[in-house]
This record gives C-alpha cells, sequence and structure tokens, in this order.
DNA sequence: CCCATCCTAAGACAAGTGTCTCAGAACGTC
DNA sequence: GACGTTCTGAGACACTTGTCTTAGGATGGG
C-alpha cells in the first residue's frame, strides 16, 4: 500500500519556503532569514524542524564544512498540489471547479488576471483532451 | 486581539458536515450518518468531537428529552472561506488570483463551469469598481 | 422493584506539533 | 593546550488530535 505522504504542519512549512527561496541553507541560514521574515525562534527550534522534515523524507541534507547543509527534496508545486488537492477533496466534494468559481464570486481579480483566465479557458476550450507534448 | 478562530481538524469537520446536511441531531443520529458514510467510529468518539465542537463554540446543543441535540453555528461557507484564506495566505502570498490560475491550469473544468466562469468574467470586467450602480 | 438500555461525564492514552534546554564534539585562536 | 564559539544529538514538556473505556444517571418494560 502507498504510503500516504506525510503532513506538513504550518511550522515545517515556513522552514521549507526559506530553502525554497535559497535553494539551500544551514540551520543558522534558515535561522536568519526567518529571524528577517519575523519568526522569532531559536536556533534549537529550527533545528528541530530541519530534523522532522528530513525524517519525512522532503529534504535532505549533507555536511559541508562544519555544519549540515539542508536542501529540499519536494518542490513548492507538489507542496500546492497536496494541500489545494486536499482542501478540494474535504470541502469542494473533490470538484476544483467549485472552488474556482467560490474563489471568482468571492474574490475579483485584477485584470490582468482576468485576461490570463480567459486565455487559459480559451486554449482549453480549443485543445484536444490532454496527450502529451 | 482578536483571538484567532479555531482550528478544525478533519475529524470534526465530517461530523460538522453531518450537522450541516440534517441541521441537527444528536450523537446517535451523527453516528448513525457517519456510519453510513463510511465513517466507523464509536459512539464515544463522536460525542467527543461534538464537544469539542461546542468547546470551540463552532456548534451548540440544548437537551431535547432524554438526549443533547445539536446545531451548528458556523456555515460550510465559513468554514470554506476560513480555509481558503489560509491556504492562499501560506502558500499563494495572498493572492487568490494565483490559486484561481494554478487551479485552472492543473484541473481543466467541464464545459458548464467553464461557462459559468466566462459570466463572473464578464459581470466583473462590466462592473466599474466600486460604487454601487 | 429490577434490569436492560441509552445517555452524559470524565478521562485515558498514543501520536503529532510547537518550542526549548542541555550536554558534548569540533574548530579557531592565542 | 585551555577557551569561547558553533554545531549536533538527545530529549523534555505542554498542547492538540484521534480514538476509546469506564462509571454512573435517567428511563421504560415487565
Amino acid at each position: 500500500m502507498a504510503k500516504r505522504p506525510p503532513t506538513i504542519p504550518d511550522s515545517e512549512l515556513d522552514v521549507l519556503k526559506v530553502l525554497w527561496e535559497r535553494g539551500q541553507a544551514t540551520v543558522r541560514e534558515a535561522l536568519e532569514t526567518l529571524k528577517a521574515a519575523g519568526r522569532e525562534w531559536s536556533y534549537a527550534t529550527v533545528a528541530t524542524l530541519l530534523d522532522r522534515l528530513e525524517t519525512k523524507g522532503l529534504v535532505e541534507s549533507d555536511r559541508k564544512e562544519l555544519a549540515f547543509v539542508y536542501r529540499p527534496t519536494i518542490s513548492s508545486q507538489e507542496v500546492r498540489r497536496r494541500r489545494v488537492t486536499s482542501l478540494v477533496d474535504k470541502l469542494y466534494e473533490g470538484e476544483p471547479g467549485l472552488l474556482v468559481l467560490h474563489l471568482l464570486k468571492s474574490h475579483p481579480l485584477d485584470p490582468g488576471q482576468a485576461m490570463e483566465v480567459r486565455e487559459i479557458l480559451d486554449q482549453m476550450a480549443g485543445a484536444k483532451p490532454k496527450k502529451k507534448g
């Protein structure tokens, strides 16, 4: 059985974001970046979070000089995909369209985005369903 | 300071859904509905979840004959709104438009929904921002 | 009256999260 | 080669989530 993907609590997500931004970081570098972003954590807290992420297989590390350097092994795309899928399954009957409708009704798009949406819809209408390449 | 809204774990969400569907329910009624939906919980589990929901102020109850009857005090709309806002804040830079774009790119809409989306966009374009009119 | 039944109240307990403390190893410097 | 700095490793500790047990009050049939 495929074991289902590990959950990513908010605190770990914040740390992951740092790794996505910078590509990689030591505990201390992550700590500094987080501090600049307003997260007042201790060194050990960040270390623990990176450790838990590694246990879950979402980052990997190797020793570089003195300290370990951590790199994400999961993309922000993938994390987004998982969160969205989970939201849609839990609150939108598994229908992404319902979520789109909800979003459009409650949050007007700015014109640039509206344009993009139209383009996507046009393509969708024109395109035969997928087919890679 | 406004204390931030209580979190709603998945198990509690499942119970809330039952209350939304039925309007209200006793523990046993909720249990039966959940069982029909495939959730194999004990009576006590459902009672605990309703209790926690009540503590969080998301349902209220009053005694009816023998048993307590529970009613939701939060709408599914509101729960959706909260979850979506939180997702957008955490993974889409607070930009609902980005989420819309993402959804459209990764999940083609069916034609009916595409139509609806176009209509909403048209309205949005036609309406001058602000000003009742 | 006594028992079976259904309900609530209380809380046990493991796993996951959020955050930190502390002991000790490796490093650079005088 | 003793010192302070920086890192890792181990784990503490409280709170939340997921799920259940157990004890005891109210109710209704015989």
